[in-house]
DNA sequence: TATTGACTTAGAGTAAACTTTAAGGATTAG
DNA sequence: CTAATCCTTAAAGTTTACTCTAAGTCAATA
C-alpha cells in the first residue's frame, strides 16, 4: 500500500492531481486508512499506469473516466472497451502521422535558415556595426 | 490577394482564429480593402503555413508569435530562430519517441483485452442473462 | 433602394486540465 | 508532548486556445 505521496513519486502525478482524479471518476475504490488517509494498492497502480498512458497518448480525462467506468462494471463491457482502445490506437497512429509529416516540412525550415545564417555570417553580418 | 473566408478553407482555421492570431501577433501588417476588410497576401500565406505546421507539432502560440516577430526583424535574427527551430526540433523528437512508447503500451493492452473478449465470449458470456 | 450576408471591433464566455487556497484534522520524529 | 509535516474537503483561480456575442459597417444583388 502507498500513500498519496509516493504514488506522486512513482506517477510524477502530484498529490493534487490524484484527488482531481478521483474527483472526477478516474480512480474510485481507494482504500482509507482509520484517519482517513488514501492507501492506494497495486491495482490502483496499475490502473494509474494505464491512466497515464492513455493521457500522454492524448486521450481526454472523460474518456478515460469512461474506460475505467468499464472496467469497473466487468467482463461483459470487454467488448465496448476493446471498440474503445482500437479507436484510440486509430487516432494516435494518424495523429503521429500527421506529426512526422509537420515535422519534415520543419526540418527543412531549419535547414534552409542554417544555410541562409551561414551566407549572412559569411557576408559580414556577424558583429559589423558600422 | 485572399479575404478571410478564402484563408479560412485553405488552411482550416476559422476566420474568428485568424483574427485571434492577428491580435496575438502572430501574423501582423496584412493589407486592408478600402471598406476595412483584410487582404492576405501569398507572404501572409506562406507565414500561415509555418504557423500551422509548428502549432501542429505542439509549439505553444505564445512561441511561435515570438519566432514570427523575430522573423519581421530580419536576417539579424537567424541565430535566434535557427535555435529555436532546433530546439523545437528536438522537443518534438522527443515527443515522437514517448508517444510511440506509450501507444506500444496501449496495443499490449488492446491485445490482452481482444484475447480476454474472444475467452469471454466462447464462454458463453455473450447474452447468457440467466 | 432595400435587403441579405459577410465583414469589423471589443470584449465576454468556454473547455480542459490542472493548481492553489482556505481552514482545519492526523501522524510522526525528537 | 509538540512541532513539523502530511492529510482532508470544497471551491475558487489559472492557462491555453479558442469561440461566441453584440452592435455596427460594407458590398453585392434583386
Amino acid at each position: 500500500m502507498y500513500s498519496i505521496q509516493e504514488v506522486s513519486q512513482r506517477t510524477g502525478l502530484s498529490a493534487h492531481t490524484l484527488r482531481y482524479y478521483e474527483k472526477e471518476g478516474l480512480i474510485s475504490g481507494v482504500e482509507r486508512t482509520p484517519g482517513g488517509f488514501r492507501q492506494y494498492s497495486d491495482e490502483d497502480m496499475e490502473a494509474l499506469g494505464l491512466i497515464c498512458c492513455l493521457k500522454n497518448t492524448g486521450m481526454p480525462l472523460q474518456e478515460i473516466a469512461s474506460f475505467l467506468t468499464l472496467t469497473r462494471r466487468g467482463d461483459q463491457t470487454l467488448e465496448e472497451r476493446v471498440n474503445m482502445l482500437r479507436a484510440h490506437r486509430e487516432n494516435v497512429l494518424t495523429r503521429m502521422e500527421e506529426m512526422r509529416r509537420y515535422l519534415e516540412k520543419v526540418t527543412w525550415k531549419l535547414e534552409y535558415f542554417t544555410r541562409k545564417l551561414e551566407a549572412y555570417q559569411n557576408d559580414g553580418g556577424d558583429g559589423e556595426t558600422r
